[in-house]
RNA sequence: CGCGGGGUGGAGCAGUCUGGAAGCUCGUCGGGCUCAUAACCCGAAGGUCGUAGGUUCAAAUCCUGCCCCCGCAACCA
């Protein structure tokens, strides 16, 4: 009877990178994931969903080093933050994998092992520029001028002894496979990119170990090499399920095993659409059905950047607007395959316009009817005149038309589209209380029964709405069937109008689901929020006490090590006056400045185009660092620098004497 | 010619693959209603679908050139 029972369906989010607390858009791929993986099970499938972190790397044993932690601790407590974001979003994840829970660590190892054995993978060296300071290899492009990007210094050809994986051995069959299964990248016009860009021209073969940092999984043959991040990262989707390399697969594994859905950002659709399925040829282990790239959540306001303190996390929106209006708001507002776009405006448009208006007043003002009408009490009594009976039958089809449209959306993963179909339910319920009037009906005692059948209509149609709600809004949807006192309809029971109980007595007391929100003072909020980030998350120790004054944003920057006088001596610093200023051509941020020094003129390249025009850049005098290496920006020379004040948002001021000086005065 | 995405009424988007009367939500204006969270319902105004050409009986949709925006990358000396 039922077509998808226990028929099994897993679906996976890419695992989040502990390097720091995920924003919206990180958390907007868990809450995806998990209104498909809450639909799936209403629609009878028996669903695993799995998440998760990816915890090793020379970033993160940076980052650890520098906040003076062991790499361990630093993830335990981002993974355990990340893991907290996740269950605020009320996800119903049913594993959160890392990748260093004990399991996973001894899988790779035996994976990287037996890919090794086989020949898929092969000692050769990672060749390269290499820059000894910094411990990192570069590629011709990168450097500058030839020397470390990073650092100036200069850089040598090196070799690092590296593990590789022979990539083009099974290239074609990934081709092939691509062809023969077009579903398996979604959106469809992600295919053609990886086709033309990476499985056309050839593929290059991977370098999965590194012996330039050691937090990562060893290699169990050759300690020295740790597991360097893909093969470390996607194996977590077949170790999650309890995937052994030696064959005594779990049970979990042999269930859930291909997975039907991993549901990525669109940056990483590469790896998983190229190097995880041909690692998995290579383990003879059959491939996910399909991987879809999901589009970005944007920032109204220009880029999210930690330094403007605009960036927006899953907790701060939360606390204005609650768990399910965030859900909301980040499922409709993202489309299919292009990027969406987040801003505090738009997030209290919706609140207000879909979530207040047209869903929590319509379950309000419907219970108050039924309260104030029958103390209560929704009673069928089936009374309908030949045109009451046309907008009755308007109402039914608008709805059962509503859940055809959910399910054949969600079957397509158009998520936002979805939700769109769920609110035509609510939005028609409006409109079918204009067109009954049930005001106007409850003056005439004839009328009587035709009243108490429209509001049953109307809890009808809420019932329904409400429970397809339950995979996008869980507690908004257990919320309002609490109200209308009943259980949940399942989907297979969506196929008739007509299934609420008759005279079931609905809540006497009516709650605010969504309560309006006023622009002005969510601004407000958003702007507390923003000085919060700017401020660093200090705890302001002056908060009582003192004159309010017009406060000028804080900056810290983390304190470089200290210096000796030798060390500064060797800086020089000179008045330059700028003579000529013009943009470098085929770049984006760069003028390039012809700037009289003493008796020299030389050519310095600025990045501060964005700040600065050609024009108003002649004739200014300005502070230069006059003994730094030359460079090559965009092709261009440079022969120094010129140097300035940088605020919070990035706003550039450049650095003049206080008096006129000549060109070429020492600055000392 | 670095890679990619995009330019559709005031705002945010769909429609483009598979040409055939320009659609949705919000906002604005006008009207209706009063059960309800000043919410709900109806109507209207507002777009030569970035631009210039081409193909076609027919182009937002296909082809070509150009302009602009946004990510990434590279160059923020």
């Amino acid at each position: 009877m039922c077509k998808n029972c226990s028929k099994p369906y897993y679906i996976t989010t890419a695992i989040a990178y502990t390097s720091g607390k995920p924003h919206i858009g990180n958390t907007y791929e868990i809450v995806l994931a998990d209104s498909i993986a809450r639909f799936k099970r209403e629609q009878g499938y028996d669903v695993r969903f799995q998440t998760g972190t990816d915890e090793h790397g020379q970033k993160i044993e940076l980052k650890a080093e520098a906040a003076g932690v062991t790499p361990k601790n630093f993830v335990d407590k981002v993974a355990g933050d990340i893991q907290t974001i996740w269950d605020l979003m009320n996800t119903s994840y049913d594993k959160f994998i890392r990748t260093t829970d004990g399991d996973h660590e001894l899988q790779v190892q035996k994976i990287f092992k037996k890919l090794y054995d086989q020949g898929d993978i092969y000692k050769g060296y990672y060749e390269g520029l290499y820059c000894t300071p910094c411990e990192s290899f570069f590629t011709e492009s990168q450097l500058v001028d030839g020397k470390c990007p990073d650092c100036g210094g200069p850089v040598v050809s090196a070799k690092e002894e590296a593990y590789f994986f022979r990539m083009s051995k099974y290239a074609q069959k990934l081709i092939d496979h691509i062809n023969e299964h077009p579903e398996f990248i979604q959106p469809v016009s992600r295919k053609n990119e990886m086709m033309n860009n990476f499985l056309l021209p050839g593929l290059q073969d991977l370098c999965v170990s590194r012996t330039s940092f050691t937090w990562g999984i060893p290699v169990s043959f050759d300690p020295k090499h740790v597991t360097y991040v893909w093969l470390d990262a996607l194996t977590n989707y077949i170790t999650g399920l309890g995937y052994d390399c030696d064959g005594n697969n779990g049970e979990l594994f042999q269930k859930y095993w291909p997975a039907d859905l991993h549901l990525i950002g669109k940056d990483i659709i590469r790896f998983h659409t190229i190097y995880w399925p041909i690692f998995l040829m290579a383990l003879d282990i059959p491939l996910p059905k399909q991987v879809f790239g999901h589009p970005w959540l944007l920032q109204g306001e220009g880029k999210m950047s930690k330094s403007k303190g605009n960036v927006l996390y899953a907790d701060d929106l939360v606390r204005v607007f609650g768990v399910d209006a965030v859900r909301y708001f980040v499922l409709h507002e993202m489309p299919f395959d292009n990027d969406g776009v987040i801003s505090w405006e738009l997030m209290v448009e919706r609140m207000n316009s879909d979530l207040a208006n047209i869903l929590g007043n319509l379950v309000n003002r419907t219970i108050s009817m039924s309260n104030k009408y029958f103390g209560g009490i929704v009673e069928n009594k089936k009374c309908a005149d030949e045109t009451e009976e046309t907008i009755d039958q308007d109402l039914k089809n608008t709805v059962l038309a509503a859940v055809e449209k959910v399910q054949e959306k969600m079957d397509q993963l158009r998520v936002a589209d979805a939700i769109t179909a769920i609110f035509e339910i609510f939005r028609r319920s409006n409109k079918y209380i204009d067109e009954t009037m049930p005001w106007s009906l409850a003056k005439d005692e004839a009328k009587k029964d035709r009243l108490a059948t429209v509001l049953y209509h109307l809890a009808e149609a809420i019932t329904i709405g409400a429970s397809l709600l339950e995979s996008f809004m869980p507690d908004t949807s257990r919320r309002i069937l609490a109200q209308l006192n009943v259980q949940k309809r399942a989907l297979a029971d969506m196929s008739h109008f007509g299934l609420y109980p008759s005279e079931i007595q609905v809540t006497d007391k009516p709650e605010i689901l969504f309560a309006r929100l006023d622009l002005k003072e969510v601004l407000g909020k958003a702007e507390e929020i923003q000085q919060a980030q700017a401020a660093g998350r200090k705890e302001e120790a002056s908060a009582s006490g003192g004159e309010p004054e017009i406060q000028e944003a804080v900056i810290d920057l983390e304190a470089k090590p200290e210096i000796t006088y030798e060390d500064f001596a060797k800086l020089q610093f000179q008045v330059g006056e700028i003579l000529a200023c013009e943009a470098v051509k085929k770049s984006k941020k760069l003028l390039c400045s012809q700037v009289k020094v003493g008796s020299q003129v030389r050519q310095i390249v600025s990045g501060i185009k964005a700040h600065y025009t050609p024009e108003e850049m002649v004739g200014k005098k300005v502070m230069v660092v006059t003994n730094l290496k030359p460079a090559m920006l965009a092709g261009v020379r440079s022969e120094g620098m010129l140097l300035c004040a940088e605020d919070g948002d990035g706003n550039l001021a450049l650095m003049k004497p206080e008096k006129d000086m000549p060109a070429g005065a020492e600055i000392c």
